[in-house]
DNA sequence: TTATATTTTTAGAGTAGTCTAAAAATTTAT
DNA sequence: ATAAATTTTTAGACTACTCTAAAAATATAA
């Protein structure tokens, strides 16, 4: 049996490892989940215990195989709720993730593939993010941020890799949308901040909403 | 904050006290959420610390106001989504109690709001038990369960007060489901067994089964 | 009404998770 | 290469919930 501190702590440790690659450390997984290092510690030799990671002390955390399994799983219910609730219950994009992180704890296969038929296998969710197959395959999405695109680029917002309501109210305001044409005008040397165009329209935006905004060249 | 173990807690004496009626001892607790008396009377302080119970030391515990409303919120609960799982998912009746048991403990009054214009206002659960609305109102059924019923007496199924996999199962061995003509046909004195006829078949049922049959007499 | 049975509560202890403060290990910088 | 800064772990304590065993209160029965 996994508890819910511990689904959270695998979910942690696998989005650290997706964005940024190679071994998690404490910290950054203090930091993820919002608590103290020593907590995350003490719940590393939990996990380790239970063959859900890879441990050596003062050396970082990597997740075994069947701990990468329950994590990715956790991920592809978050994002099959996530779907449910936008596309079934009429949620907003920006008002779901916390109703999405009480739902992917839910222990029941059974639902899961009934909702994934019901939502007729959904490729994506509504930030444009992959949901993970049953067999626990990830999507890439040939995308780049936002940020690292060559100026005069044009291209499709395909997703935003950031799941917080300020940040998605943000982007509603600006007009910016799964979908949305967009065209990089500027870099702005001193502060990252780019000049972009969005339906003819002329925008500003700081470096930190850019790159979470996943763009398809076109 | 109310924490699921006090939840499960509220709706176990809300349970027995629909059941039963009156003040809900200890033990009864204990027995319906499978705990020792122990760790009830351990419980029963807490909830009264946070008035959602009125208890006296040796004399039964009622819930309070806001714990009836909690209570009955959870069950709301569980019913709208007992509802959606066989509904919409394409659950059976008997499969539904266990993942509902889960799913009643999320919080978003706005999820359940969404959830219950999705189903459309649904008054009955898929086991014929009233959906109680938003304001706290549990609808009375008008039903007499079969073993209370005098011989020939005419009768349609509206519902279960049941649900346990392994007694639904049975039913839908036996043809029984809701909405079913049934017609008691006779009492044995010895056992308080019943012989019923349903769709010109006749057939032999224990009281235990009996008991829990909800009938409208036509 | 007094003894017996039953129910309920208290006492003490265990598990899972959290915390702060201090110690140990590692990394960075001079 | 050694000192300083940072990261990580350990130690000890706290909360929420659970348990068993024993004590206290209540109910039942002769």
């Amino acid at each position: 049996m996994i508890t819910l501190a511990e689904e959270n702590y695998l979910k942690a440790i696998l989005s650290i490892s997706l964005n940024e690659g190679g071994k998690v450390s404490t910290n950054a997984i203090a930091n993820e989940i919002g608590t103290s290092a020593a907590s995350v510690s003490d719940m590393l030799k939990k996990l380790q215990e239970k063959k859900f990671i890879k441990y050596e002390k003062y050396k970082g955390v990597e997740l075994s195989e069947t701990g990468q399994n329950k994590a990715i799983n956790i991920l592809r219910k978050h994002r099959l709720w996530e779907t449910f609730l936008v596309n079934k219950l009429g949620f907003n994009w920006s008002e779901v993730h916390d109703v999405a992180e009480q739902l992917e704890h839910i222990q029941s296969a059974e639902l899961i593939d009934r909702l994934d038929i019901f939502l007729e296998h959904p490729k994506f969710d509504p930030h444009g993010e992959p949901i993970p197959t049953k067999e626990g395959k990830i999507a890439s999405t040939n995308t780049t941020p936002l940020n690292e695109l060559q100026v005069n680029t044009k291209g499709k917002i395909m997703g935003v890799s950031l799941d917080e309501k300020d940040f998605l109210d943000y982007l509603t305001k600006l007009d910016i949308t799964i979908g949305t044409e967009i065209t990089l005008l500027e870099k702005i040397n001193f502060d990252k901040s780019l000049s972009i165009k969005i339906a003819n329209t002329k925008q500003h935006i700081s470096n930190d909403v850019a790159k979470h905004l996943l763009i398809k060249i076109s």
